[in-house]
DNA sequence: AAACTATGGTTCAAATATTGAACCTTAAGC
DNA sequence: GCTTAAGGTTCAATATTTGAACCATAGTTT
């Protein structure tokens, strides 16, 4: 691996740590050497992507990222035109509602709107979505190229509940489902007693950048339920995909899609 | 230079161009070999740092920052603790307030409010603030350790407007100033017409880690006008600082940080 | 208080990744 | 259909990265 994909990988490792870190608990983390991990955190410094506490010597994200953030959604406001759609259907659906961006090979929660409701899914900005296991990880992966489906296949499923699918030509049944469909359902594929559904949010040539996706207790769904609130998530990404892109449309319908890719 | 310095500043002078560029371009800008820009902009890609547009091909910044920003924020939430203090510095004041914070060795502004006023300066979030030339520079190096005051003044000093001070000598004798004061204030230093005062907010070590810094044209100021400025924009530091912090307060005083440092 | 342990931080020869001139490919312009 | 320019790739030469061993400091135990 490149000097810079693991400099990038050991900024990733502490973000994902709950608080602060020394510097030879990020060295094991990553696997790295001491030395290694000292001499990135002190380039990674110079750039303000971390920041050593004076006192403790641990160290945190810096404020780099948070520059280069307003950058990005001053030019690409991606969450700043979703949000309000994730908000409507978390009201309508009275489920949790999740947006996930697709961004570094993987799939982040970057959004979360909770319902009014006592019992209810809870899910964490931030946290990775296997694309095999939830529903949005399925929408995704549904309208890739088929080379991406089959490397994201291929690839160790890892098996989260008794219920997750593993098996890659019954996932790939899913995929053409999901295609065919316009949204995923997955049951309690990544939790227990947890279903969702999920669509993707896809740019005008077509290719998924995020998803929109419900999650509720398995407990007070049912199929239709599921079916509505797949259709109200599919809606809510084409939505979004429209007023972010402009009225430029995704070019060609899903079965076309799938078939040339 | 190490490749992530590298690759970092390729990032940074990547989010500085007013719109997304192409591989030659970037590889121009950052006088790096169009093998090598390229080499870097596919390993920051595969972490999210960019992203390359699938039709133009041109490159921008990626979502990954979002990610990383949010988790600072959360942690470490500069700017939502800030941004109450500079909204009501701009309406008291009347003038433009911006805050700045210090990140990979420069000083980055990172918030703005402008007044409502139809005369009244403009500053970008995203600029940044030279040492020597800016009320925010100079405040902020004032409370730095003597070392830094030399290295920042040791570097070539930039004449923007004909009243830049650039001697070393007047520029320390203006810190000294500075730190006795508790605020800075610089005449016209980087752009003709505006006078600006700021203040350090400041860790409990007394390190400083941004400014609150107050423009305004020069045409409707006086001396007295400064001076209230300059102390409204320390008392609004002092209390982001304190907010932030929690009650701790800088260690010792402004004399003693100067003179043990 | 001496010995121990854990952490942050540093060094330098050996190992490895990076570099860039030259090359290929594609697409637009004429 | 030729020319140009941009994106993208290759591989031997080269510069950077690596990590075992090291030092320094602070807290803990005996």
């Amino acid at each position: 691996m490149s000097t810079i994909g693991k400099a990038l990988a050991l900024l990733d490792t502490l973000s994902r740590l709950d608080k602060e870190a020394g510097l030879t608990d990020i060295a094991r983390q990553c696997a790295l050497d001491k030395a290694t991990a000292r001499r990135f955190l002190v380039e990674l410094e110079k750039h303000g992507f971390v920041e050593q506490d004076p006192d403790t010597r641990r160290y945190r994200i810096g404020s780099a990222p948070v520059r280069l953030a307003r950058i990005r959604e001053a030019r690409f406001p991606f969450l700043r035109v979703a949000i309000p759609f994730i908000e409507a259907l978390a009201e309508s659906s009275t489920e949790t509602v999740h947006l996930s961006e697709f961004a570094g090979g993987q799939l982040s929660t970057i959004h979360v709107e909770d319902p009014p409701r006592a019992h209810r899914i809870i899910i964490d900005v931030g946290s990775l979505l296997p694309f095999h296991a939830t529903a949005s990880g399925l929408a995704f992966l549904a309208f890739c190229p088929r080379a991406e489906i089959d490397a994201a296949l291929k690839k160790p499923l890892e098996k989260f509940t008794d219920y997750t699918v593993t098996d890659p030509r019954l996932l790939l049944t899913m995929l053409d489902e999901t295609a065919a469909r316009g949204f995923s359902i997955i049951d309690q594929g990544l939790e227990a007693g947890v279903i969702s559904t999920a669509a993707p949010v896809r740019s005008p040539s077509g290719r998924p950048i995020g998803c929109v996706a419900i999650a509720a207790p398995l407990s007070r769904t049912n199929t239709a339920a599921i079916h509505e609130f797949g259709t109200q998530a599919a809606a809510a990404a084409n939505a979004i995909s429209e007023k972010y892109y402009g009225s430029e449309r995704p070019t060609g319908t899903i079965a076309k899609l799938r078939r040339t890719d």
